[in-house]
DNA sequence: ACAAAATGTAAAATATAGTTGACATTCTGT
DNA sequence: ACAGAATGTCAACTATATTTTACATTTTGT
């Protein structure tokens, strides 16, 4: 099921899957399987996005994420 | 650093380290480690100890963890 | 319509999360 | 003090998150 919440946070603002990913210090690759529900990712990482992205882990990642 | 506030839920509901482990469906080191500080989780099991420990990912696992 | 940027996706390689088994130490109750 | 439970820790193993390279497709602006 994919993350549409983090894809909107992205959005909101404006910044590509590949500026996200290098301020992340990840891979584009990364954030798009993210994205796309195929990765898992840890807890640090997730922590990291949040930071970006000014959300916290709730507003991100908390309970199963958008349909898919 | 320690995840104390991981600890303390797990106190409040008087579950030992292996009780947690096995109802999140991973090993007892696993859970140790976590607490410990020593292992960096996947998202997917801090939602599956959250769900365990009636916490959110913000109660638990959000900002840097309680000192060392 | 065109070019450039952004996104989706895949295979092979590397890094690391999580397992298993085993043992030492600390905590708790009696 | 003692026994049993809970916790800390280590090494070798397995599973999987993440990287790298590369290419196809879709979006966006002009």
């Amino acid at each position: 099921m994919k993350n549409l919440r983090l894809k909107a946070a992205r959005a909101a603002k404006d910044m590509s899957q590949d500026a996200l990913a290098s301020m992340c210090g990840v891979s584009r690759q990364t954030i798009n399987g993210i994205e796309k529900g195929d990765y898992n990712p840890t807890i640090k990482l997730c922590r990291q996005i949040c930071k970006v992205l000014d959300k916290t882990l709730d507003e991100l990642f908390w309970e199963d994420e958008e349909e898919g």
